[in-house]
DNA sequence: TAAGAATGATTCGGTTGCGGAACGAATTGG
DNA sequence: CCAATTCGTTCCGCAACCGAATCATTCTTA
């Protein structure tokens, strides 16, 4: 089945759940952290900072630092690769879950108020 | 006609739709700003500094930062209420509607792309 | 094994955003 | 009139973030 949205219900559904992650008590994550975030538990591994910042399309740094936001909520963690000790592998975390289900329920909920 | 989305399926859209924002050459709003910008243009109006911040559940200078923020790239004007003078109206403008057009037209795009 | 390439982390100066307190302007009520 | 209230803004100290340049470590290859 394939899910059709008109642009204006699909903006109505963006201000629901902005509205929603706005208002509650939860970690306020940059829209570039939490597109780290989203990238690394929806595609498959293995994901480097090199990987991200190509898929981004920003700096390195720019991941480093999201990595770091990330990590300190527990959201994500680093290992370095045992084949290649340069690289730095992005790992998943119960938390990091717990709040994309979170987040992924306020979304779709957010889908079921639309009007038509 | 109501739209279902499953929770997956509702993070998925969330990622591609993040990562268009991030990768695009675009003002880059923090999710208050968004939330605003959102709020004026699909609420309807009168639009004041303390509806907004009753609204978003934040602190009215917070408000007044982020219409600052969204006056500077004129997608939204201050207009001071003729019938009482304390009041500012929040009002809409070209720049704010195209902007919000195209990001209905990303989302909803993203969501036409969504595997079932 | 020595030189060079690749990878991620760190530092630097500057910008932006935050919450909270205090403020000025406008309105209302006694 | 004048005090009290309402509304939005400004100020303050602080934390997070930015891009650019640089650094340390590890791998590759000649």
């Amino acid at each position: 089945m394939t899910v059709s949205l008109s642009d204006m219900q699909a903006l109505d559904l963006w201000r629901r759940a902005v509205l929603a992650g706005v208002r509650r008590e939860a970690p306020d994550l940059s829209a570039r952290q939490m597109a780290v975030l989203l990238t690394v538990y929806l595609t498959s591994p293995p994901h480097t900072v090199r990987g991200l910042a190509a898929t981004l399309n920003v700096s390195k740094p720019a991941i480093t630092r999201a990595l770091d936001r990330l990590g300190q909520f527990e959201m994500v963690r680093r290992k370095v690769d045992d084949a290649d000790h340069r690289n730095v592998l992005v790992q998943r975390t119960i938390k990091g879950s717990v709040f994309l289900r979170e987040w992924g329920s306020i979304v779709s909920e957010a889908a079921t108020e639309l009007a038509s």
